[in-house]
DNA sequence: CGAATAGTTCGGTCCACACCGAAGTATCGG
DNA sequence: CCGATACTTCGGTGTGGACCGAACTATTCG
């Protein structure tokens, strides 16, 4: 029993396989070569890693011709993901040294999907300004409420906001992202702004990454919006 | 930025690492010598894995006398190390495979509990026994909802049921069992009614330890009140 | 003060496992 | 059927880190 523990854990634990599950994080599959460049090791290296994570049910494999394709088994293996990531953001205060975490992850940082909602800092400063602005209300640490004027402005964006079905967390979870450390919307409504905001071609999703541009015409749309200064 | 992660999973990926967090899981403070002995180590070994979850940001410690107590530095670390637990539970479906599980982890698997609430088999059949009469109701995957009929339930008990201040998962919440693989009452209500159970004498929490015996009274009354077979 | 207890640091041993070269098994394309 | 590609299995090497004995530092008690 207590050992179960410290076996998940250790497969999580060696930097390779950390880095091909944080990989797989956007609930993609990916083939096994590829998942080898990206932990940097030998492609027998990575399968022996591979083999592992779906033998731990962490991953399962997917047979596609010669190719091997591999993704996160379950919602719950991404959510201890996170989980785990939350902890490596914390201890850090010092402004240095979270400008430097941002500088290193790239635009990934800036502005990337979870799963199929905007997180990074794009993702964060929209759902802040729509705190800011009462268009949404953080209502518990899981979720939130979407007032009547809330509503509104998603609708007049072109967002249908979706009914009520069943609990808050699935309309308008909030989702913590890691390099900000702040929540962001996401649930339904998060993937529904997303889609609609690719829609308009304000932002794209920059292929084979879970990074996403922020187009011209998208920039001015989102200070005149939101007032957001982008770029 | 991708290291991290496996820095901090490797920290609980150790064997005995594990058997420490998972002993101050129930949010109380443990003296380095006890840990030791709970992890199985000699006490120059556990001190060594003491420091570097501290470093790591996992534990706080705090001096008191000659003793050393340790405890987890926050909610999140104990949300990432149940995150980790339910991939522990989850594929195993053969009844062996449970029943073994079951046995090793002895007392604690039957009753004990998590944070301030009834978890083990006793936790999760007591909340069974409350969905099945409708006195409690799953509401989404994190909260119950208490009817009306509940909370006479609850009263008639002697158990204050809190006002609903704020979001339903901060009263009754939805908690994995790692060991049933069940949900059972956490929350402000959870918390409230082992109070009422340890008020009535109905269990007594066991020292040093986060197992709880059923006494020969409330296993009567348990099973006046909910057909609970004990024992 | 000196003995006892709680905890730590240091040093050396030992094993698990991450790693890659080499060779083996599928699948595709001609 | 043959070479190329994608991936795996096998075997041998090297290293990080878990472990404990011994010695050291704090605190309590008599």
């Amino acid at each position: 029993m207590r050992d179960q523990l410290s076996v998940v854990a250790s497969l999580l634990g060696d930097p390779g396989r950390a880095a091909i599950l944080l990989s797989l994080m956007s609930g993609a599959a990916l083939p096994a070569g590829e998942l080898a460049a990206i932990a940097n090791v030998a492609p027998q290296t990575a399968s022996g890693h591979l083999a592992r994570l779906v033998e731990g049910g962490l991953l399962q494999s997917e047979h596609q011709g010669r190719h091997r394709y591999y993704r996160l088994s379950s919602a719950e293996v991404a959510d201890a993901i996170e989980a785990l990531l939350v902890l490596t953001a914390r201890p850090q205060s010092s402004r240095d040294a979270a400008n430097a975490q941002k500088r290193a992850t790239g635009s990934l940082a800036y502005a990337r999907t979870c799963y199929a909602h905007l997180a990074g800092w794009l993702g964060v400063h929209i759902t802040r300004e729509l705190e800011l602005r009462g268009l949404l209300v953080a209502s518990g640490r899981k979720a939130y409420a979407v007032p009547a004027s809330g509503q509104d402005w998603f609708e007049s964006l072109g967002v249908q906001v979706p009914s009520w079905e069943g609990s808050p967390e699935k309309l308008a979870r909030r989702c913590l992202d890691w390099t900000e450390r702040r929540h962001h919307l996401a649930g339904t409504l998060g993937v529904a702004l997303f889609k609609r905001l690719h829609e308009l071609h304000w932002v794209a999703p920059i292929p084979g990454s879970r990074a996403v541009r922020v187009t011209v015409e998208g920039k001015r749309r989102l200070w005149e919006l939101l007032r957001l200064p982008i770029g």
